[in-house]
DNA sequence: TATTTAAATGTAAACGTTTACATTTGATTT
DNA sequence: AAATCAAATGTAAACGTTTACATTTAAATA
């Protein structure tokens, strides 16, 4: 593999002269750099990060620290970063791991070690908070959807709280008075805000309310399934049930097929987040849409901005994305008030 | 941060003990180690990446380059390929572009830059050839579902012919004569491989044969819905219709429903792939299950065995998957029938 | 032509490790 | 006590860049 020293001897100059022209320097002579230029590429010469990396401390690579990478949820938001960071020349290294322990250990040696540039992290439960001030100081970090305000770091959450209220008030605009609430795991940052939307909405319209129309999943669908199975063998039953997001929503529907209850004349059920499947499920899922690969886009754009202010610059920011909801079947709206969400991109599926 | 010789001053060794016992050698005292790892802890010490990277020529991080990181198919395996090579303190570098320049770039950078000690390329479709032989020789490869063989590196497809044919043999037995197969993008080997089972299928079988059964999508959902409405616009109408994934035996599906066309009654429908929403649309779909997280397991196991092996080992090895018909819906099985496919995992969706 | 000045290039130290080789240490044998 | 040897540790070069500083080159001015 050819190095630097190569380069300069095929070009007759020195390594310093062909380091300029690497990182384009403006202090080098057009003809030597056409020169150099030639060399590099008669040769196939490509610059060794590590060594950049060791002088430079820069590694045009950014961490990405999500519960799982795989969830359509989290992989869109990671395309986002990916596809918006790829065009500044960065690299992505995604962490992805349910064991908290594991998470932290990873996250502290990638950015110790020099791995990496930034880090995004996206944790939404709130326990972990003393991990975070764990020396990070030195490098930019985004937090994805936690509560917790570190200093001297952005936090880029969603508008659940609105979103949440926005569609239980359609519920409630739908005649419904008995609404149930699935949360998702416990000290989930996201589902918290839910609730709370949930919640007010509930109150501020004079609603019934009980504890009993809560029940406990943790984001899964076969959590949603049971969850649902539990409200809906009540007496008397609720007439709507809110996910705190769609895989549980789409368990609720499952367990009202089992009980041999019609969706939505039984019983309406919506959702939270508009996850690809919630358009083809029968009934279509009513849901609130998160822009997730714009998301991503906004996180890049924060890091890089991070990444470019001196030290001094406090950067304390907090960015709040707004939600829309998605008015499908589920809900009991007709099938004709159909809209294809226009936040939803459709990949390609390539196999 | 610390580096390795304020370790060594606060040990009072000198740095080539210091990392002695990074590297675990054996030839350092048990007193002497125990005093290292201490001032390590206390120093909260972290070798930096870069500097051993220069000298061992060794990063700890493997390159990935897919077509599509977001798409659930692709995203399953990266996910298997991730969860194995993490074991192994390995970390995964994910370059996923459409635009096949800019992935050649990225892919000579990273392997030539000394970034990653190994490489993962799926690249199904078949032009790329030459692309491959670039000077790839010193670094471990694996191609994923490629038709072609380069010399001493490791092929992994799966077993699409079989795949294919099974499923065909299916809508026979379920009595369809008029059988319809939708190609996949042009030039993709996996499409290729079904379309070759699908024929022979239908050749074996003695059945009715003519070019205007088969129509040419490009894996997309909206490309399966058009491909479909043109075959069932035509007269007389295939009773069955085999598309080279699901995302397009969903858009087939959509648009029978346009048509006013029962699936499975009026035309049965099946996919390929086995992706998340196969279970959810209605009818359910039949298809061919890939086990896309077992397969990303392989392909760690198969960079590790490279890259623990030494240059005169020719590694030169073809791995094929065995696929699994899923009985649904969709291909006229009673929905009695439907089993759960095991190979599918579903993720918790958090949030 | 000699002098000044700016532009272009070169020299060498630094970044933080690993490792071949040299040296020290301390136990074992004579 | 001297000699031998193995084990433990240290020294210093190397990995491939970047960059402050020094030097050369060539153009502009006196």
């Amino acid at each position: 593999m050819p190095n630097i020293k190569d380069v300069a001897e095929k070009a007759g100059v020195s390594i310093a002269t062909v380091s300029r022209v690497i990182n384009d320097s403006p202090k080098v002579k057009e003809k030597t750099k056409k020169l150099i230029l030639k060399a590099i590429k008669e040769l196939n010469f490509t610059p060794n990060v590590n060594a950049q990396g060791l002088q430079k401390k820069r590694t045009k690579t950014l961490g990405l620290i999500f519960p799982d990478a795989s969830s359509y949820y989290f992989a869109e938001i990671i395309r986002g970063i990916n596809s918006y960071v790829r065009k500044h020349g960065y690299q992505v290294i995604v962490a992805s791991s349910h064991d908290e322990e594991d998470e932290v250990r990873t996250l502290v040696s990638l950015l110790q070690s020099g791995r990496v540039d930034g880090m995004v992290l996206m944790m939404p439960s709130i326990q972990n908070v003393n991990v975070f001030n764990l020396s990070l100081n030195s490098v930019p970090v985004v937090y994805l959807c936690t509560g917790i305000q570190t200093q001297n770091s952005t936090r880029i959450i969603i508008d659940n709280y609105k979103g949440a209220k926005e569609i239980t008030e359609h519920l409630i605009w739908h005649g419904h008075s008995r609404i149930s609430f699935i949360h998702g795991a416990p000290n989930n940052y996201d589902s918290q805000k839910r609730y709370l939307g949930y919640i007010d909405a509930v109150h501020e319209n004079g609603l019934e309310y009980s504890i009993l129309l809560e029940s406990h999943g943790n984001f899964t669908e076969a959590s949603g399934f049971k969850s649902a199975m539990e409200l809906l063998n009540q007496e008397p039953r609720p007439t709507a049930i809110f996910a705190a997001n769609d895989a549980m929503a789409i368990g609720a529907i499952e367990a009202a097929k089992r009980l041999s209850l019609n969706v939505p004349k039984d019983v309406a059920i919506v959702g939270f987040d508009d996850i690809s499947t919630a358009q083809y499920i029968n009934p279509a899922l009513t849901t609130v849409s998160v822009p997730v690969y714009k998301m991503g886009q906004i996180v890049g754009g924060s890091i890089f901005k991070q990444l470019n202010s001196k030290e001094s610059d406090q950067v304390e920011e907090k960015i709040v994305i707004p939600l829309q909801i998605i008015i499908r079947e589920s809900c009991g709206c007709s099938s004709q008030g159909i809209e294809k969400n226009p936040n939803t991109q459709m990949d390609s599926e390539v196999s």
